[in-house]
Order: structure tokens, then C-alpha cells, then sequence
RNA sequence: GCCGUUGUAGCUCAGUGGUAGAGCACUUCCUUGGUAAGGAAGAGGUCGAGAGUUCGAUUCUCCUCAACGGCUCCA
């Protein structure tokens, strides 16, 4: 046997260690600084506990805190820690499971006839951190099935009992810290010391493995860091975001509302809403005739027969809002779910060349779909919303080209809007099951790689998902990052081979033979609703200057200088400058005031001095006083700021 | 849809088994002011809707609607 192992570093380099070494002794070699912050360890792929022994040649990666996985590994020890803590203060109770999560971890619990309540959070949170101080160890221990199930009987925990029957034995692993034992796969961080700063954010209902017909569990959710600093400075990124939280921005603005009469999930744009709104829809509207698209519009509902034709009755029928019936006839209608099937009609209203290919048929198209009541929130998600739809019909051969020119769009769009970081999802068929797609292999395959090569082509950053397509056809998504760093999925760009099928669409190829079109779904914003909400808490606020509904408030220090101001608007609104003035009765540290409330980004201040030179002082939203300008050369200076 | 929390003036929120209060906003008057809130007065509420218990309910109970936090779902 030989007593050496080989392993690779992250740098490549191949260093030879006695075998049995731990991650933890590899790290003390380099530095003790080092092995203090380390969590866990990647060990060939896999994440390990730092203190188990590595048996074989293998590549080495130690985890710290600034990796993915160790910041994960940290939340899932913290989880244990948070389950010790209830199980001293909550004698009996009975534990589900407990991960980590995108931003800290849970642990669902059934407190049985114990109320629980969030003013409770506080107790558990000192009882942490005093189980934090004792930095106990985490002890891996490999068990037998038997033994699991003797240890949780005698526990009476149902749900662990229930996770071990789906393990087999010889796979088993407990872990265990001070009084706590838990059935957990692992890893975990060496000890529970790391742990210094915990906040317990949140309780809420989650059901038992997710079923709703099983027993509803209490989740704990929880967060915790390796520094004081670092909980401090994530308490402060939730208050910013609360703060960018459209729903309140959008309700100070005046940009949306909600009525109970009304219904919910169903946005009423206000009046500057509405400007933001009608603004966006322009841009695209040009943006998509100068990239060859056709503009059409569609009624709001569809006869059944359409649904049952595009197969969307079938799968969502039941699920939608139930059909509007004519008084005499009693044909059913519905509410349109999307556009296409409208759109695949006017495709098929007469016959197609392929020199019309691709044709490309665009409509700004309010949707209605029944949402779950409890999903309803806010313009992110609704029950009635107008997409930036368009529905392009090309030959296989032109799905390359035409994927490139959407991600153009959407780069453009996301520049013009200051989204300056987005990557993009590829989502492909699953390689072991293809019988569940539509369409030919060679159909796929070419649809695939058009994806594939027209984002390496674009140099965009990608990730690629197998068996995440529709069944219908493959897909790219787009997720945006917002100012504070958060992801959101805005445009799609989906193949559809499906529908041009089910409609029956052809077009007439150069050697007079009749072919199937290939169609393809896209929207950059995704929906209006949804992207104003995004862009809302992208920019606090603070829209783009030729987006933001009032550029200029002009505001004369006393009643004096009214006539002036009104004049000086009429100028600025023939340069297509709009605007508003000011005339109340109040101080001018009142009204600057309340034009900062509504973030106006520029102030116009007008008094003596300035009617008597025809000048303006500029004052900038945020940023304060400027100095004096003539009003051209305030033109000039917007001119620039709006590019 | 499910679980939990919440619902009082346009907004943010106090409060009580004896039919309600603050600040801001609003209206009127005074003030004509120079870079983030001038002063005074006034008006404004079926205490989310419905039912019940009670002499009496905004308060207690039930039911319903909506918002929020999750779960589940998403053409």
C-alpha cells in the first residue's frame, strides 16, 4: 500500500501528502491564519468536512467564507446550531429539516401544541449564541440504519425517522455538537465558535417535504456571518431594499395603485405611471420597427376552439380565469392567457411566401392568467399584464440569426435602462429523456446550437441548464442584477415548434414545396408590469432622465416671478423638455423640499435676480445647487445628461 | 389555493366593551420668502365588508375580502 496521495491545488500544482492527511492539516501547513477561516473543503467536487481524512490522489480546494460552498456550509452548521438551541429551550421538539438557503438557512419545526410566535425569535437567537461560545465541535459519525431508527424512535421524531427510510444503509451519517445530534449528510464548518453574529429573521408555514397534504411545520429563518460587521452591513442591505421596495415607491410617486374593487393582481396605472409606462412602450415600439418587426393588435379574449387548437385548453383550462359566455349563443370566450395563438392566426390568414420569412409580428398584448391568490405581488406578479410580445416565423435556418438580433435588443435595452450587468440562461433538453419534446432531433439540435453559438458569438455570459426547455422547444432567459446586487429574470427568447404544428402554418419555399415555419417567442421586458417594478427598485426611484415623468420642476421664490416661470416652461416644453411649476404659496425651502420628495431631477429656482438677467440656478436632485444658467445653455446641459 | 400576521382619516401610525386620536397631506386665511418642512384656523373616519354575543362592539366571537411573510404553482 502505498502511504503517499498526490493532490492538486486550485494553481495546478500537484503536491504529495501521507495519505489520510485532513484539509485542516493541509491548511495549518500553509498558515495558521489560513486554517482559521477555513469552513470545509472541495474535495473532487465534493464538499467535505475539513477534519476528514483524504485517502486518495484528488484535486483540493479549501472552503473559507468568501466561497459559495462555505458560505453555505457555514448556514448549515449555523441551522444545527438554531435546532440545539430550540431543542434546550423547547424541550420535545420534533425537527424537519434544515438548509442552508440562497441568504442564510431554515429549519422547518413542529413545536406540536406550542404557539410559536416571532417575539420568541430573540430568545433562541442568545441561546445561539451562547451555544456559539462553547465551540463545540462538529463531530461526523458514520451509523447504521439500524441504529438511526433506534436513535430517532427513541426520540420520537417522525420526520427524521421518515428521511432515514428513504436512506440506505452504509449511507448514514449523524452529526453531533455539544447536546445536539442531527441525521445530516454533512459537511459542516469544525465548530460552532466560527459563528459570531446571528439575527433570526422570520418565521412562516412551510408544509412537511412540501406537500400540502402532509402536516404544516413552522420554518425558522435565519442568518448568520463570521463577523459582527458583516451582519451589520446585510441588516443595512435589507433596510435598502425595503426602501426600494416598489410597491412603496410606486404608491409615494403615485406611479400604480390597487383597488379591492377592482380585483387583485390587477394594477391601475396613475397618471405618471402611465408616462413611464407609454415612454417604455415607445422606445421599444421604434426599436423594433427599425429591427423589422410588423405591429399588430388583438382582441382581449379568444374563442375556446383557439385554446383547444394551440392545446393551451387542455393543459391550463381549468387552471384559468372560467370562460365569459355570450347571452344567446352561449359560445364560451376566454380571457387571453398570451398572445400567440392570435398571432398564429394572423400568420395563417393567407398564404405565406418564404420571402416573407422571417416575418416578425409584434404587439404590446395584455394577458390575463389566474394566479394563485397568495403568489399576488405587488407588479411583479399579477393576474393581468401587457407584454413586449412578438412572435417571429422563420425557417430552422434563420433561428441563429434571429436569437443574435434579440439578445442585440436586449443588450440595448439594458443599456439604455442602466441594467449593466446580465447573464443569460440556455435552457436545453433533458439528454436522458427526449421523448417528451416535440419536434425532430435534427429540429432541436439545430435550435440548440443556434442558442449556443449566437450567445458565444455575442460574448455574453451563459449558463447552461439541460432539461429546463419547454416542452415545446429550447429557450434563453435573461437575469438582470439590480443596483443592490439582487437577480431578477426579465426578457425570454423561446423556440416553439409546437404551435406552428398545432395551427397548421406553412409557407411556400423556393422549390414551391410547403414548409413548416419555425416560430419563436420573445420579449425583452418580459412584461410592462414586471420590468417597471424591477427598473423601480433598480433606480430607487430615480428613473432615467427621459423616463422619469416630471424632467423639471420650476420654482419662483415668490409670486412675482410666476409669469417668468410659466414662460421659461413654455420654452423648455418647445425643446421637449416637460415639466412643471411650482406656484403655491409656500417658502422656497419648502417647495425645493417637496420637489426632492418626488425626486424631480432638476430644480429650476427663480427670483429677482434671475428674471432680471433671463437666467435660471440649477439645482440637481441629490447632488444640490449648481449656479446660474441661461436658460439655452440649461437646455444644452439637459441635452447632456440625457444621453 | 394552504399556513401565519395585519387591516383605524389620502399617507404613516396611536388607542379603547360606553359610537375615536396624532403627525404629514388637503382647504381657507396670514406670510412674498433665496437652496430639504413659515404661521393660524378648518374640513376629513359606517375603525376593511357581513353576521353573532352584549343594554351597548371599532374593541370579544364567527365568516368574508384584501395586504404582507412564507409554502405550493406559473403558458
Amino acid at each position: 500500500m502505498n502511504s503517499k496521495i498526490n493532490i492538486t491545488l486550485p494553481d495546478g500544482t500537484v503536491r504529495e501528502f501521507p495519505k489520510g492527511i485532513t484539509p485542516m492539516e493541509i491548511a495549518s501547513g500553509i498558515s495558521e491564519g489560513l486554517a482559521r477561516n477555513v469552513l470545509a473543503a472541495k474535495i473532487d467536487n465534493e464538499v467535505r468536512d475539513s477534519s476528514r481524512p483524504i485517502e486518495k490522489d484528488c484535486s483540493f480546494k479549501l472552503l473559507t467564507w468568501d466561497d459559495k460552498e462555505g458560505k453555505s456550509t457555514f448556514w448549515h452548521s449555523s441551522a444545527h446550531l438554531m435546532a440545539e438551541a430550540l431543542e434546550a429551550l423547547y424541550p420535545g421538539v420534533k425537527l424537519g429539516i434544515g438548509p442552508p438557503i440562497e441568504n442564510g438557512f431554515y429549519y422547518d419545526v413542529d413545536f406540536g401544541d406550542r404557539a410559536f410566535t416571532a417575539d420568541q425569535l430573540p430568545k433562541i437567537e442568545a441561546k445561539m449564541q451562547e451555544l456559539a461560545k462553547q465551540d463545540n465541535t462538529y463531530v461526523r459519525e458514520e451509523v447504521s440504519k439500524k441504529y438511526a431508527v433506534r436513535y430517532f424512535s427513541e426520540k420520537k421524531d417522525p420526520y427524521k425517522l421518515e428521511l432515514i427510510e428513504g436512506l440506505e444503509d452504509g449511507q448514514i451519517t449523524f452529526y453531533k455538537q455539544g447536546n445536539f445530534t442531527d441525521l445530516c449528510r454533512g459537511p459542516h464548518i469544525p465548530s460552532t465558535g466560527k459563528i459570531k453574529a446571528i439575527k433570526l429573521l422570520n418565521i412562516a408555514g412551510a408544509y412537511w417535504r412540501g406537500d400540502e397534504k402532509n402536516k404544516q411545520l413552522t420554518r425558522l429563518y435565519g442568518i448568520t456571518f463570521p463577523k459582527a460587521k458583516e451582519l451589520s452591513e446585510y441588516l443595512e442591505f435589507l433596510e435598502e431594499a425595503k426602501k426600494r421596495d416598489h410597491r412603496k415607491i410606486g404608491k409615494e410617486l403615485e406611479l400604480f395603485m390597487f383597488s379591492e374593487k377592482v380585483g387583485q393582481g390587477l394594477p391601475i396605472w396613475l397618471p405618471r405611471g402611465t408616462m413611464i409606462r407609454e415612454r417604455l412602450e415607445r422606445y421599444m415600439r421604434q426599436e423594433q420597427i427599425d429591427r423589422g418587426y410588423v405591429q399588430v393588435v388583438t382582441p382581449h379574449i379568444g374563442k375556446k376552439d383557439l385554446y383547444v387548437t394551440s392545446g393551451h385548453y387542455d393543459k391550463y383550462g381549468s387552471d384559468s380565469f372560467q370562460p365569459i359566455r355570450t347571452p344567446v349563443e352561449g359560445e364560451e370566450f376566454y380571457l387571453k392567457p398570451m398572445n400567440c395563438p392570435h398571432h398564429c392566426e394572423i400568420f395563417g390568414h393567407r398564404p405565406r411566401s418564404y420571402k416573407e420569412l422571417p416575418l416578425r409580428v409584434a404587439e404590446f398584448g395584455t394577458v390575463y392568467r389566474y394566479e394563485q391568490s397568495g403568489e399576488l405581488s405587488g407588479l411583479t406578479r399579477v393576474r393581468g399584464f401587457t407584454q413586449d410580445d412578438a412572435h417571429i416565423f422563420c425557417t430552422p435556418e434563420q433561428i441563429k440569426f434571429e436569437f443574435q438580433s434579440v439578445i442585440d435588443l436586449v443588450n440595448d435595452v439594458c443599456n439604455k435602462l442602466g441594467f449593466n450587468e446580465y447573464t443569460a440562461q440556455i435552457s436545453l433538453r433533458d439528454p436522458d429523456n427526449r421523448e417528451k419534446y416535440i419536434g425532430s432531433d435534427e429540429n432541436w439540435e439545430m435550435a440548440e446550437r443556434a442558442i449556443i453559438e449566437a450567445t458565444e458569438e455575442k460574448g455574453m455570459k451563459t449558463v447552461t441548464e439541460y432539461g429546463e426547455a419547454a416542452f415545446y422547444g429550447p429557450k434563453l432567459d435573461f437575469m438582470v442584477k439590480d443596483a443592490i446586487g439582487r437577480s431578477w429574470q426579465l426578457g425570454t427568447i423561446q423556440v416553439d415548434y409546437n404551435l406552428p404544428i398545432r395551427f397548421d402554418l406553412e409557407y411556400i419555399d423556393a422549390d414551391n414545396t410547403k414548409k413548416r415555419p419555425v416560430m419563436i417567442h420573445r420579449a425583452p421586458f418580459g412584461s410592462l408590469e414586471r420590468f417597471i417594478g424591477v427598473l423601480i427598485e433598480h433606480c430607487g426611484g430615480n428613473f432615467p432622465l427621459w423616463l422619469t415623468p416630471d424632467q423639471v420642476a420650476i420654482l419662483p421664490i415668490s409670486e412675482k416671478f410666476e409669469d417668468f416661470s410659466k414662460s421659461l416652461l413654455n420654452y423648455l416644453e418647445k425643446h421637449d423638455i416637460r415639466g412643471l411649476v411650482d406656484d403655491r404659496a409656500e417658502k422656497i425651502g419648502r417647495k425645493i423640499r417637496d420637489s426632492e420628495v418626488k425626486k424631480i431631477p432638476f430644480m429650476l429656482i427663480i427670483g429677482e435676480k434671475e428674471q432680471e438677467n433671463n437666467e435660471v440656478s440649477v439645482r440637481l436632485h441629490g447632488k444640490g445647487d449648481l449656479g446660474k444658467m441661461k436658460p439655452e445653455e440649461f437646455i444644452e446641459y439637459f441635452k447632456k445628461q440625457l444621453n
